[in-house]
DNA sequence: CTACCAAAATGATTTTAACTCATTTAAACT
DNA sequence: AGTTTAAATGAGTTAAAATCATTTTGGTAG
């Protein structure tokens, strides 16, 4: 068995196991998952179909090897794409142009990870590491008095990856191209500075009348917010 | 055919197709789409097998017509619960209250909405239809003042819808119910930040760093119940 | 080199569930 | 009551996932 091989050279059953893998990914981002025949994907890993069950219990547990490698090679990318010295602010917009950029690139890949979740549990472990990145960025922050201490990492996470994504499907829907303005907005609403975003509205001298207001207007929302 | 019933009283066939979409959603709901057999919906209504293929067209068809009517009744539901003469901002916390608890309850009914989207068109159009309603509450802060002219509704959209998915997500995974804090933070972020959102600031160094200031003594009173 | 064995691979067979369709039942109209 | 058309049925067909008895491969030893 691939698990324990004692006879074989384990590199052989890597090699096998991950060209199994690329022919799903492949064959899955093609036709989708009900689209995809386990007997397409065998033939295009040039192995018999038995062989892939040899792998994988199921076809679903092979989706979530394709998913959850997604998710690992996310995250190393993710790391590699963001300065260690950077400000906060600075890695948090590295961190978003490479998540939207992939998630762009990669959109089929992406969209199979709905087909995973409610299923298997591991790939949802490759996910939960990928977006400790985010979290790292953020306590780091915190810790460097470059964010409030009372931040609430974990609901600017679903800010953070919420948006993104949702802003992914808007492009892809409309046939858009990844959009900077798309990260610089979701990082002036989530540190609050702000930048000249590119294809976003132009002009308007803003700033001070503007600050005040959404001063005022979160201020007397918190007032309002005493019952819940 | 139920498409063009020349002698049969509408009300009838109609009744009989909505209790075949009761069922589907109840099964589907249960058992996800692909544990759901179509033989178990049609035990569920009452109706032989072949009888479900009279009124959809497949199992994927009759999935877009649960989830096509869940959110048409969102729809409904959302336009009730906002005050027509509120403000933008308390518009804004009707609409994200409501949308939070309602894909609370029905977490599964919403978590179809994956499985019908890639395949079927018409679905969508249910969908785009209910985030019309958070684009006219944003449209009527622009006219009447409330908002910035260029506040850039399309993206909030994605920051609002985006954050509360995500943040209904982190809930169920954490056996957590419905928390007011999520909406709150997420309209103390959106609101009369347009400013930001716009991109329009120029990036005036001490604006940013007052309202970075303020920002944080604000997030002090905010007793979130953040996590992390 | 040959014999041997276990791991690995194979693909014909089984199983399961979506979907079809010839037939029956019910309803509407005359 | 008889005729016609719509609606419903469920046994039968089909397609694809999963299984498993058999074959092939590759390493090891005599």
């Amino acid at each position: 068995m691939p698990a324990t091989p004692r006879h074989t050279s384990r590199a052989r059953v890597e090699a096998k196991e991950s060209s199994i893998l690329d022919a799903a990914e492949k064959i899955f981002a093609q036709a989708g998952f009900d689209g995809a025949k386990v007997s397409d994907i065998a033939r295009a890993a040039s192995v018999a179909e038995g062989t892939v069950y040899l792998y994988y219990k199921n076809k679903q547990d092979l989706l979530a090897a394709v998913v959850g490698r997604f998710w690992t090679q996310l995250t190393l990318g993710a790391e590699a794409a963001i300065h260690p010295d950077a400000a906060t602010r600075e890695q948090l917009e590295q961190l978003g142009r490479y998540h939207l950029n992939s998630i762009l690139e990669q959109f089929e890949v992406v969209s199979l990870t709905y087909r995973a979740r409610p299923q298997q549990e591991q790939d949802r472990d490759q996910v939960r590491e990928y977006v400790r990145v985010f979290d790292r960025i953020m306590q780091r922050g915190v810790d460097r008095g470059e964010l409030p201490k009372l931040t609430p990492i974990g609901q600017l996470r679903d800010v953070f990856f919420g948006t993104l994504e949702f802003s992914a499907r808007t492009l892809k829907l409309r046939g858009r191209p990844y959009d900077h303005s798309v990260v610089m907005n979701l990082l002036s609403i989530m540190v609050g500075s702000s930048d000249a975003a590119s294809g976003a509205a132009k002009g308007k001298e803003p700033s001070n009348r503007d600050l005040m207001n959404r001063l005022k207007s979160i201020q007397k929302q918190l007032k309002t917010s005493g019952d819940s």
